[in-house]
DNA sequence: CTGTTAGCGCGTTCAC
DNA sequence: GTGAACGCGCTAACAG
């Protein structure tokens, strides 16, 4: 039989009104009742009921995250961020998982959204016209983490996935490579798959350089698929010299790939990551990457949703956070820049 | 304003209760009314709220989640597979970092009882007197998962970390070596650092080789501090042959350690590491070390603790997972075994 | 400064 | 099979 706040107020010796008082902070309550109570609630270990609360106020103080994979590096780094901010402004973060499953998303976000979370933080590979739908049945506010509402209709954060592929491939360039390899994701992947292929054809097309698509490999992210692609650019009669490889545990496995066949990375070929996970500064030779700010992403996101959760004044709908070029020893010092 | 059970009942001419019925598929309602709710339920895009459920039938199907890092890979793991058990049994999880800060743990689960959990799930260094008290005023289960109640007071799901780090050392034993080296982590930590401790002492002790202190580096886990304990042994007369790294991340800096002063891993000398996460099939050479069934952790656990919540007959107070020794490329292969 | 009184949205007897 | 009515524990006016 837990106790309530009826037991609480009858011990005080007030009534409910007041112990809600004191336990909400609320200023109106005469310092020697607050602290009469206060000895009871503590004397009887009462604990508020939340969801007694959440129902009379309409407010839980708990925000729904739905994520492809906590066990994916760079998520559990955004969510940490999330997390982190939340935790700052007093919110709770349900968790859940939807392996980029789109029936999963939704049934998930259903489920959040049945739970009157204060708020929801989405990532996932894409946003399609039913997510957008189940978006706009929701009274909580909703942001939009390292993915992108093509429609621009949602809030998101994340970084310009085209510019920093481009930036990574024009980096070659002007180091004076020609033969410039990639390593991709799925096209069908709007961000990380299609975004940086975009990227990295239109740094070889400013550049003037003819695309290959002999030089063009896709994989799923995974090691063993950095190690698959970067073993079929060894076995080209022309190799190329440079290769980019859009994450960095797939560019961990290209670097064994070249170890393993006997060449040297950076001197045969230079490799350039993307996403500076932990791993990336574990490797050897470290891996040259784009790093992109996975915590911050989390910690910015949930920053926006307390905004929007508050109704603050809101200047911009998206947030685009910067990527930066991180050179290590998977890539050859350049001294011109 | 959004459309509640009561919406629903007068759309449908029919009861609040009967809405409620088949909501919750009791199956006391005429197959006609049941449709004709359905398609209202429908029509009028009716979300049933989970805290006025929560608040009527003090249930709601949450469980929270204590841990110390969710950016830490093993932990990451772990929390997949609570997730994956709890999405199974229609439970969603809170997840909450603590950062194996004793008041934070107290806080958070403090708050986790508050938002009326129907179990915890807890992960940290250690159970002290504090824990145990707290755990006491909760009125739903918590098992623990990853850590180890030393009172044997609530039920806990972890691997022997005594015998597996003993299993370790042996094995390097068995196979001639005499000079090992032990890069542990704080003998303050009960579980990974005092145990596995104990473990590699014991080994020792058994073979008549006696224990010599200048062998015997404190870590924190991380991989610089790895690296910073295998340098400090490199710099000693009479190196060790072998040692014992009780996490992968400091193995990998150990490795690199040696690598970086010239010498061969495992040639010169061999190194195992502990837990078995991602990173140590992803460097060179592949990292021999001893298995932890982190996602098994997590899935017994949520598992466990489903049972407990459902008052399942329980048998066992409880589980001790197997660990396992995995032989990779940093430790000689042993043709004798 | 404090108490009274309505609900919040739903599950659940108990009659019918 | 179905409906009426109560209560879950608390917040939020509204009085006083």
């Amino acid at each position: 039989m837990p106790i309530t706040i009826y037991d609480v107020a009858r011990e005080a010796g007030v009534s409910m009104a007041t112990v809600s008082r004191v336990v909400n902070g609320n200023p109106n309550v005469k310092p020697a009742t607050r602290k009469k109570v206060l000895e009871t609630i503590e004397r009887l270990g009462y604990r508020p009921n939340a969801v007694a609360r959440g129902l009379a106020s309409k407010k839980t103080t708990t925000v729904g995250i739905v994520i492809p994979d906590i066990s994916n590096t760079f998520f559990a780094e955004v969510v940490r961020g999330i997390e982190d901010i939340a935790s700052m402004y007093h919110y709770n973060i349900i968790l859940s998982n939807s392996d980029n499953n789109v029936e999963k998303e939704l049934s998930l976000i259903n489920t959040l959204l049945e739970k009157q979370v204060d708020g929801l933080l989405f990532m996932g590979g894409e946003v399609t016209e039913e997510h957008l739908h189940i978006f706009k049945t929701a009274s909580v506010p909703i942001v939009l983490a390292a993915t992108k509402d093509p429609t621009h209709q949602f809030p998101y954060v994340d970084i310009d996935h085209f510019k920093a592929a481009k930036d990574a491939v024009e980096d070659f360039i002007l180091s004076g490579h020609k033969k410039i390899g990639l390593i991709s994701g799925p096209l069908t992947d709007p961000l990380m798959g299609f975004d940086r292929y975009k990227g990295y054809k239109k740094a070889l097309e400013d550049a003037g350089v003819a695309l290959n698509e002999e030089y063009i490999r896709i994989g799923d992210y995974r090691y063993e698929s950095g190690l698959k692609g970067m073993n079929y650019f060894l076995s080209l009669e022309d190799k190329p010299t440079a290769v980019f490889v859009v994450n960095d545990e797939m560019a961990v496995g290209a670097i064994h790939a070249i170890q393993d066949a006997g060449l040297n990375v950076p001197n045969d070929i230079e490799i350039r990551g993307f996403d500076n996970i932990p791993i990336s500064s574990m490797v050897r030779p470290l891996l040259s990457t784009v790093s992109q700010p996975q915590y911050g992403i989390g910690a910015v996101a949930m920053r926006f949703l307390t905004k929007h959760m508050n109704q603050e004044s809101i200047t911009e709908k998206t947030v685009i956070l910067q990527h930066q070029l991180v050179d290590r020893d998977s890539t050859k010092r350049r001294d011109n820049r």
